[in-house]
DNA sequence: CTTGCACTTTACCGACCGGTCAACTAGTGT
DNA sequence: ACACTAGTTGACCGGTCGGTAAAGTGCAAG
């Protein structure tokens, strides 16, 4: 059990660094979270923060990708994939929504809202470099929403004309709405309440329904 | 015409201040404007600005108040009474949220999103005051919308069992998604390419319509 | 044993943050 | 003429911001 105070990986540090930062960005915002902060959480001093990232902007993208990578496994896929059919799966999602939301606000006494939305609104004026990012994430969600919409389509669950990419866009408008709304809120239970929205604008309702 | 320095009304200062806390917040964010760039931008000292108000959280609120008004007169108002019929109001709303987003992007060279929506996203964990009065200016612009949504009730364009209290909401969370999307696009266009989901969210379509 | 390298540590930088203060100016009421 | 007061001014405060630089540490390969 030797102690490496060197630490030659370096591996715990870049982790931990890429850990405090998500945790700490996510819970507040870009500029309420200073790097001697993250620096601080992660145990590690400042100097060993530039040795592994050029500054702050950086450190920020490489949490972004950590972040949407984790929420594409242990969110995305397994709420869309896990259940048959489009409405019990925008109810999974929903759900995987809420409970996701309302375990950070259990654990910390703050409703985040959604990550990627915050830093689009709050570095969308001022910083392309961000923005540029946050928006490549938008689109893979995006993405796996026109999946599981085309899968529908397939499926006869929505009418052969459906244009999936306009009503993909629209389910991540509407998703990131109603996060801005429950973080305005401070309460989960937003979610649940406006969930059912996004089953009214994806589901034809059963009198609109024309088979084909 | 006579010159005074001294300004015994301080109504031009502390209104240069409000107008110049509303342009640079609006167009950048709460913490990327320091009060010494509002108080340059308004041509004011910065001590005269603490003569006026406490700090700068109470610049932002009654900045904030005064918006919501102007918006309130010169948006809101206009764009749902100028017509008749749900539809048409939708279509006008979203022409006029996006005439506004796209006159301030040729201004400043920014899209800015839902001034409020930004700063309930940008403050909602962190500063409770700020929050609270966003919220009331959420609701008091849910408000409207659900006074439209009673009106088309009233003349049978929405079945009478609407629970037009939920429309409002899911029609203000939509919006703020809407607007979340086109600053993340940088792009007005956005707003017009996802406006007619408000339609698919507020109005029957002509299938599911049964008359009452 | 020595050199090189990955990583750590500490002290430090200029710039800016929101906010304070006392002195000053000029109109107003008496 | 006087005091009062609303408003203005510029210097100044401690603290924090993101970022830099140089010295030091310990392992591994030659």
């Amino acid at each position: 059990m030797q102690i490496t105070t060197a630490n030659p990986t370096g591996h715990d540090s870049r982790e931990g660094l890429l850990k405090a930062a998500r945790e700490l960005i996510v819970g507040r915002s870009y500029s309420a979270v200073g790097i001697a902060e993250i620096c601080a959480h992660a145990g590690v001093r400042k100097g060993s923060l530039y040795h592994f990232f050029p500054g702050k902007e950086a450190l920020t993208l490489a949490m972004l990708d950590a972040l949407y990578a984790d929420f594409e496994q242990e969110v995305l896929i397994p709420a869309l994939a896990g259940v048959d059919g489009l409405g019990a799966r925008i109810e999974a999602f929903v759900r995987a929504i809420h409970d996701f939301e309302a375990g950070i606000k259990a654990d910390t006494g703050q409703l985040p809202g959604c990550p990627f939305g915050n830093l689009a609104v709050e570095m969308g004026t001022h910083n392309p470099t961000l923005r540029q990012a946050i928006r490549e994430h938008l689109d893979a969600v995006t993405a796996h929403f026109r999946s599981v919409l085309d899968e529908a389509v397939q499926d006869g669950e929505l009418p052969s004309h459906t244009d999936t990419d306009a009503l993909a866009e629209q389910w991540l408008a509407l998703m990131e709405g109603i996060l801005v709304m429950a973080k305005a809120n401070q309460d989960p239970a937003t979610i649940l309440r406006l969930g059912p929205a996004l089953g009214a604008l994806l589901n034809p309702t059963p009198e609109a329904r024309h088979e084909s």
